[in-house]
DNA sequence: ACAATAGTGTCTATGAGACAATATCTC
DNA sequence: GAGATATTGTCTCATAGACACTATTGT
């Protein structure tokens, strides 16, 4: 034991609280980021058709250095008398006036070159809003904030045998979009494994339009959506509390980024919902009940 | 726009980054939690039995203030000049002497009170090692490391209705141990539905001979433990690079928490694992072949 | 009447659970 | 030979995919 070690423990553990020195370590800035999503209807072509839906993310075009004029998301610095958690609440509430979320962690990025101001360490959250309430308005720091529409698609997968063990590469395009503005990335996620010790690891290998390493964050954020939306509850924080099933399928879809098939999708999705006795009219077609979430989903076990 | 931001997009981004005040935001201290299970040969008390295995967690007796002399995950503070990945490896290393081994990223946790000493926030990462090499050294700051048997179990559910949704609360009990020592916590989960708004929140009710917010670490990570085993690689990390399939079985079992059939498991794994041509034998009854993980495995989509 | 969605029924293929049966070793 | 695990076979049941069919609206 060294000699340090001994005299601390002499110390009673009030003694001990009032010595230590905060300034002993070094202290990265730590802030969130905020991955806002929702699903809106789009424009129908026709009276009789169902709208499309499609899955969106808000974005706020940077009004100061680092990466003015690009595309960022929603983000701010957590302070000292706020938990992470609160820290997330505040800056969504504050840059874009939306509050009353469902809100999840999702991982914390802290590469040393992230931001080009000074360390900074960033915690990302994926927030999911109803469609109906999707009003946003741009907070005091950013010039604008919009909705885009997200899609992220795999364009190419190798796998290399080494002598240790092997390598798998996966090229990934993320295609973000609206009426006005675009913006893409290209990544590169390698899995590395050699004898029992594995890897993974992520790169951006362009970035246009969009700030920091904000395309990794988007991307890791659609795959939790996908992993999610089977066995969790995420799908109905993107809908109003009463909903069809064709909706819900809908909101399946984009979020899968396939199709489904009607039949097997009611029979998959009936322990979750509860049918009330309300119908929705008026839609060129047949009429269809109304469900909404069934609480008591995943009581068993 | 306001009078600062004008004058900021004014500035060269060099100009810009020239002023930037790094000491502008609070700077909490970032620190990373070690969580390095194992999954070792317990005595068997027959020579034709196989031997049990049990899932443990390496833990390291605190030497100094706070919780001197409590139990503690292996942890360190992250350097100005490392990514939190970076200093994850490094203080596995230099606290326990391990490296090369599987490595992911759990969840930051950011409570304001969580360290009695000051705001520091830790990112906890899992780490996986082959029962083989499980010999571990303790590092310079902690007066023993040791290794724990693991368990979790919830001892009561309970869900509510409320006017705008309702609140499902678990209590969960944890239970660590080995031959000389032992620490347990209550936990409570709550989460909590109202319109739409979803929130999930950890309580620690007891915590005996553990320090800070480690139980909450310890259940989260056993938790995502359980996940994953069944549709990723994660259980071959806790096994030689050869392996029996009743070992493979059994990683499985001590990991969920319950027996499963020879059988259906087999059916189960056949796509992971690849058959080589050498067989355990001495084994006080029929002999088995061993496998090996296969790589090209989850190579389709 | 027509075009569209809403909702149900059914056949089939697949996979998991249960359990029986057989194989093969060490002591 | 006994006692254990290793390994395979098979029956059943639950579930997902595919697809056909019926029901019901607004225009």
């Amino acid at each position: 034991m060294t000699e340090k070690q001994t005299r601390q423990q002499a110390l009673t553990e009030q003694q001990f609280l009032d010595e230590y020195d905060v300034n002993r370590y070094v202290r990265p800035s730590v802030s969130v980021d905020m991955l806002l999503f929702t699903v809106t209807d789009e424009e129908r072509d026709n009276y009789r058709k169902l709208s499309d839906k499609a899955l969106k993310i808000l974005l706020i075009k940077r009004g100061v250095h680092p990466y003015q004029g690009e595309w960022a998301l929603p983000g701010g610095f957590v302070s000292a008398d706020e938990s992470i958690d609160e820290a997330a609440i505040r800056v969504l509430k504050k840059e874009t006036n939306v509050s009353e979320v469902y809100l999840e962690q999702l991982y914390t990025w802290g590469d040393i070159g992230r931001d080009p101001r000074a360390r900074v360490i960033s915690c990302s959250y994926m927030a999911l809003i109803d469609c109906e309430l999707y009003h946003i308005q741009a907070g005091e720091d950013a010039a604008d904030a919009k909705w885009f529409h997200v899609q992220d698609q795999w364009i190419q997968k190798k796998t290399t045998v080494t002598e240790k063990g092997w390598v798998i590469e996966k090229w990934v395009e993320l295609r973000i979009w609206n009426d006005e503005e675009s913006a893409t990335a290209k990544l590169k996620i390698t899995k590395t494994v050699e004898n029992g010790h594995s890897r993974e690891q992520q790169e951006i290998l362009e970035s246009h339009n969009l700030a920091f390493d904000h395309a990794k964050m988007i991307l890791y954020a659609l795959e939790r959506l996908r992993n999610k939306v089977d066995y969790t509850d995420i799908a109905f924080h993107l809908l109003p509390e009463l909903f069809t099933l064709s909706e819900l399928q809908q909101v399946f879809e984009v979020i899968l980024g396939k199709e489904l098939l009607a039949a097997a999708f009611r029979r998959k999705i009936t322990d979750k919902v509860v049918e009330t006795n309300q119908i929705r009219r008026n839609a060129g077609h047949r009429p269809s009940k109304l469900y909404k979430y069934n609480p008591n989903w995943n009581h068993e076990q």
